[in-house]
DNA sequence: TTTAGCTACGCAAACGTTTGCAATGCAGTT
DNA sequence: AACTGCATTGCAAACGTTTGCGTAGCTAAA
């Protein structure tokens, strides 16, 4: 019962005339009368003809696919954004091949050579945390295969991107506790070593002074973002000379580990202590206890646009140029969300 | 700047041989001569060369490259399932092709047909929930594309499948009520229309006559799994005769939704009210109110049995054999787990 | 010296398309 | 009658591989 697919070849024969004339009927081609035109198209819907892509794909040069890398499939944010990918790449008919590094550098130098192979047309990347070179990325421009980065996006020249930038949201998120009278307002900020631990700092100092308050640095404290860091930070946060009255956190994880921790401390939350958080998770709206607001980061904003971008090169690289002299740089800015309760 | 990749051609024409020596050269084909194989391999990375997995694809009628297409990537389940699909693609070698169908059956048709012709050596699915008929699956079986299924399978014989089994998990689930001394306990289960409130129910009965209880119809209430839905439930339950002490509801986000509502009536969770359920959710451990227990569903161990059992059929297909006469039929058992909080 | 049997390689078809460049037939124009 | 021009169609190359089969050259056995 098994069936192999119908080829162009196939129909050629059968109707007695060549395969080119098959292709280009089935292409609407004007140069084909309109009898065969028809002719033809009705073999191929007797036949279920459907056109070989791998075939197409070959001749082409291209193949309508698009590769994302990202680091963890199974986080809240990155799924999100990987379901506008989708999503957006399907509304242009491109089909996305996708892979994770988990955060492995090694991995991710492999995926990039195998995303090349199966000669993607362009990539989509969010930088695993630990990747400390970009040559893998950068060796795909010579290929001609763009790459835009989103989210995590490495330090260097010449690349498009599109990123959420934590300041302005860092600013609304201090001035919006300001406003409700909190003057002690800790912070709860991530490791040194990433780039979004500086904005958020930035943007607290900065929404600060704007408001000729002066920036007390015991009140920001880093954390590992494990439960136990977080636990840790918030013990020493209470523990300062001035107490906050609420706290800004790295992001909903640690929201939620230090809301539990204050919890068994007998402080009722966004009462004695307020909090306000980055959103990761989408399931704050499930929770009883939980920031006041959150800094959104617009996962699914920033795949679709990344996305977007992707396209754009891709159709607009039919010169076979070289290096672009402009690059595409979003900046999402993002933005305090009051939590509905 | 912009290089075209290397071809074996170019390798060929460069040594002064013929493109089969170069492909055997560099497969390692024993008809080669040492040093032949060693000049070409060394040229080969000289110039970088990376075999053009399009061509190989076309030639080969294979694309070690698996399809995905399953409802909602954001959701937690889901996300978790295509991130174990990925790593255990990737350590075979096999490449994931994504899409999600967004519950509309129109367009999972859509999205089969895509991957067939993209040709796809398999295909993974999770259907969606309003999908009625299978044909655009079955049809698959004519191009020897073969397909498993899991979690959401549909009512049909003569497939591969894995799935996870509702019943156990819940007559453990109530088990371990009724061993803490619950004797009332209530059910919020999901819409009847669901297989899986089905084996909910038949668990629940089970568990208690199983205990030589009867069983209370007016405990086990139906719900549409939203939040407004959850409450009436609830509310329901708490009105009832017999006032339940312990609740298993049908599945996470249902739970919250209750241990919320309930919190507000200012009921203790877990003491006055022991809630148990079933894990959608990983995000449970950042949470303070959360039920004792949980069903747990084993995403991750699900999409990893589906990829085993796909790459098993493709590579025992071989024969090109007709359609199997075994199937696959993996059943998960659920299986309760305690929360530590 | 013939012959068999290797080793080491090349030829060419095949995978299913697309597409530049003819080539054919025919109508209309001079 | 010769020519131009157009509407249709076919030929064949090309995309980059893999692989069955053929064939040189050589060694060793008869």
């Amino acid at each position: 019962m098994q069936t192999k697919p119908t080829t162009i070849k196939e129909i050629a024969q059968i109707l007695g005339i060549s395969v080119s004339t098959v292709s280009r009927a089935l292409h609407d081609h004007p140069s084909i009368g309109l009898t065969t035109r028809a002719k033809v198209k009705k073999l191929a819907g007797e036949l279920n003809y459907e056109p070989n892509q791998t075939a197409i794909f070959l001749q082409k040069g291209k193949t309508l696919t698009i590769g994302v890398i990202l680091p963890e499939l199974s986080e809240a944010f990155f799924s999100s954004a990987i379901s506008a990918i989708e999503d957006t790449a399907y509304k242009k008919n491109y089909t996305v091949l996708l892979a994770q590094s988990h955060d492995d550098e090694q991995k991710e130098k492999q995926l990039v050579e195998k995303m090349k192979n199966h000669r993607v047309d362009g990539l989509l990347v969010s930088v695993g945390k630990n990747t400390s070179s970009y040559q893998h990325f950068e060796n795909l421009k010579k290929y001609n295969i763009p790459v835009v980065y989103f989210d995590r996006i490495p330090a260097i020249p010449n690349i498009h991107y599109v990123a959420c930038n934590m300041e302005i949201g860092t600013i609304e998120a201090v001035s919006y506790l300001l406003k409700k009278g909190h003057r002690a307002i800790g912070m709860i900020n991530g490791p040194q070593t990433m780039v979004a631990t500086g904005e958020r700092k930035e943007g607290y100092i900065k929404a600060m002074t704007k408001n000729r308050l002066k920036y007390d640095p015991s009140l920001i404290v880093s954390c590992d973002l494990t439960e136990e860091g977080t636990k840790k930070a918030l013990d020493e946060l209470l523990a300062s000379k001035r107490k906050p009255t609420a706290i800004v956190t790295f992001n909903d994880y640690v929201a939620l580990f230090a809301i539990k921790h204050a919890s068994k401390l007998n402080i009722k939350i966004n009462k004695d202590l307020e909090f306000v958080s980055y959103a990761n998770l989408p399931l704050i709206n499930y929770m009883e206890n939980i920031p006041a607001a959150s800094v959104e980061q617009f996962p699914y904003l920033q795949g679709q646009k990344a996305t977007d971008i992707l396209m754009d090169l891709l159709h607009h690289q039919g010169t076979g140029g070289n290096e672009p002299s402009a690059f595409y740089k979003v900046i999402i800015e993002s933005q305090l969300v009051e939590n509905k309760k």
